[in-house]
DNA sequence: CTTACACGCTTTTTT
DNA sequence: AGCGTGTAAG
């Protein structure tokens, strides 16, 4: 018998089946956005609405369609926010879903450039400059171009570095910035303008690369190798983007090169919501994606399925008075529920003690630590909340702020393993010196330009200097270090961190009257290096994704699964709770003095304000205090917060405080 | 010429 | 708490 062999026909899969009812979980327009399978899809999504949903819902849907998980990319705004979706998903499903490519920009950049960058002579050991890093950078150039004249009002460095980083997230130049938002800096532009050529050629040359950079250079080599993006463009044939309202033109851009082959994009994101103009996003890039995507088809979804009645309808009222006027309006079949209610507090701590009595009273009715929130503008304002909640053994998470990565001491260890890494990292090297008894910024100067003409890594350079002059032991000690450390040590990350904490510790007991607290940080910083088996991939990811949480929070952790969250406004988005806390609603706090003299800045302001609000679901109190004296103006705060004056009175109750001890006698 | 240290000033939000 | 600046000491 002679076997004759049947070739497959023409692409027709099997019909898939699905075991989800997506009919019957999803609402109409949810439905449309998650079926939709090929082309173009911008879904504009009011707070609530159920953005999250859609996307795990399509993400389930493409997968179940037969579509190869790998092939699928979803862009966040953190990790944390990927990792839980592709959680869902996979629940939903009943598959592994790890094989889906999930999170920032800033990872996903990090990850094709440490694989494709060659092309565009970006070598794969770079390192990633922090916003603490590249200042450092500037400062060194600016010295050395001689800018720091008294005479002259030259900006600080952590304005020119907002400068640049401006001018690469809007696709501006330096000029524009300087003239649109900075214009006091206006007679400055030209050295601004030399020394943003300096800040670049001197990360290309030491194989620096911070967090602008990053997008920068996949872009470039996007554009460049016609190669690699049409590699790119096949592998992820399906990409979805979420909080399209905060990303910026560069990104745009990105997106758009991804997507080059096929056009597969769903984005989803909601115009009101866009809180990160200052960092170059604009929610322009909502309506521009039309544009960018001829062909688009847009789904609005305008149920809101977190908040009650009163609440929505302040959050509407607060929206409606913004000067755009913006593309949907929300309603809820949700009844009613108690109105959110504006609380008048004498000073500081009244409003902290209120909000403490109230959180205890709460949970006496059964609401669970972590299903209520405080919310707030800034990071400090939140301190002597913190101390009232630590006084009345209330455990809190606090989210937003400080990161613990950016404290001296945890930069200092990351200096050690980073010059393992990248023996170019002079911001690390500077770093480390400095440490040294007896060197400053001169000598450090000097061993680094030794170090970066030896070639090839070696020590040779700091060996010699460690034979005689100041700081030589030092110096001795610390060449050990890195020669037990370095090289083709095979060393886990665990391991080398350990190295150096038994050279580095005494240094901090020197250095530091709070050391103990100091080594624990480390301590916390050993369990995440831990986890690791690859230096690069833990110091990528530290700086790509700090751990929010410091020391302090993960014992609290430990001690009580129940706890309340303390959180910035920025970082509350995309999450809700039962009962939500917005505190220093005051004028001139929130918004902010700094925000109040630009009428875009106000209009983001108010836009922040309503993600506060909508984070709630049942309860919502929005809490001043009177009487404050702000040190930076010189003036007396002492109204409530513009967004809830200018809001119709019968969206809220007010309460004023008593205090019981002003009837004691 | 460098480094070390003390003092006053200012503090948004984040990958 | 951290930065920039001024001054004293190595």
């Amino acid at each position: 018998m002679k076997p004759y062999v049947l070739k497959s026909g023409p692409d027709r899969p099997a019909e898939p089946t699905f075991s989800l009812k997506y009919e019957d979980e999803l609402n109409a327009g949810q439905l449309a956005a998650v079926t939709a399978v090929d082309g173009p899809i911008l879904v504009i999504a009011g707070a609530g609405s159920g953005k999250t949903r859609t996307l795990v819902y399509r993400v389930a849907r493409l997968i179940e369609s037969g579509i190869p998980p790998e092939s699928i990319l979803l862009l966040t705004f953190t990790r944390k926010a990927s990792e839980e979706m592709l959680r869902r998903v996979g629940a939903l499903i009943g598959l592994r879903t790890d094989r889906v490519t999930g999170g920032t920009f800033h990872s996903v950049a990090n990850m094709l450039l440490r694989r494709y960058g060659r092309a565009i002579g970006l070598e794969p050991g770079f390192t990633i400059l922090d916003r603490g890093d590249s200042e450092d950078v500037i400062n060194l150039l600016r010295t050395q171009q001689g800018l720091n004249d008294k005479a002259r009002r030259f900006p600080r460095k952590n304005t020119i570095n907002e400068i640049f980083s401006k001018s690469v997230n809007k696709l501006l130049p330096v000029e524009d910035v300087v003239l649109g938002e900075f214009p006091q800096f206006t007679d400055e532009i030209e050295d601004l303008q030399k020394l943003c050529r300096a800040f670049e050629s001197y990360k290309r040359s030491r194989l620096l690369v911070d967090y602008d950079d990053l997008l920068v250079r996949l872009r470039e080599l996007l554009d460049t190798d016609e190669g690699v993006r049409q590699r790119v463009s096949e592998a992820y044939r399906y990409v979805l983007v979420d909080e399209y309202q905060d990303t910026n033109r560069l990104q745009a851009e990105i997106v758009r090169r991804i997507a080059a082959t096929h056009d597969n994009v769903m984005v989803v994101g909601d115009d009101s919501q866009s809180i990160y103009a200052f960092r170059g996003a604009t929610f322009r890039n909502i309506m521009d994606f039309p544009k960018l995507f001829p062909g688009t088809r847009i789904f609005k979804l305008e149920e809101n399925y977190r908040s009650t009645q009163p609440i929505l309808t302040l959050a509407n009222e607060v929206i409606n008075l913004a000067a755009e006027k913006y593309s949907k309006t929300l309603f809820t079949r949700k009844g009613e529920g108690p109105s959110p209610v504006l609380v008048k507090a004498g000073d500081e701590n009244t409003q902290s003690r209120f909000v403490a009595q109230r959180i205890l009273e709460l949970r006496e009715e059964g609401v669970p630590l972590e299903e209520i929130a405080v919310l707030f503008r800034s990071s400090f304002h939140s301190f002597d909340l913190e101390i009232e909640l630590t006084r009345r053994n209330i455990p809190f998470v606090k989210r937003g702020g400080f990161k613990f990565i950016e404290t001296a001491h945890v930069k200092d260890i990351l200096a050690h393993l980073r010059v393992v890494e990248n023996p170019k990292d002079a911001v690390s090297w500077n770093r480390l010196l400095m440490l040294l008894d007896g060197v400053g910024p001169r000598k450090s100067q000097t061993l680094i330009e030794a170090m970066l003409a030896e070639d090839g890594g070696g020590l040779a350079a700091l060996k010699a200097a460690a034979e005689k002059g100041a700081g030589a032991q030092a110096l001795r000690d610390l060449v050990r270090l890195l020669e037990d450390i370095g090289g083709g040590s095979s060393m886990t990350p665990a391991e080398q961190m350990n190295a150096v904490c038994g050279y580095y510790l005494p240094l901090l007991k020197q250095q530091y009257d709070d050391y103990p607290k100091r080594t624990k940080d480390l301590e916390h910083l050993y369990t995440i290096a831990a986890r690791y088996g690859k230096l690069d991939s833990f110091l990528a990811d530290l700086t790509l994704e700090p751990p929010d949480t410091s020391l302090f929070d993960v014992e609290a952790a430990d001690r009580d699964a129940e706890r309340l969250v303390l959180s910035t406004i920025h970082s509350a988005k995309g999450l809700e709770w039962h009962t939500v806390f917005i505190i220093w609603a005051l004028d001139g706090k929130f918004p902010s003095l700094y925000s109040m003299t630009a009428d875009e800045d106000i209009e983001e302001e108010r836009r922040l304000f309503y993600v506060a609000v909508t984070r709630a679901k049942q309860n919502l109190y929005v809490s001043y205090p009177v009487n404050i004296f702000d040190r930076a103006s010189g003036m007396v705060l002492s109204k409530p917060s513009r967004f809830i004056e200018e809001v119709r009175s019968d969206c809220l109750d007010t309460w004023s405080l008593i205090d019981e001890d002003d009837f004691r006698d």
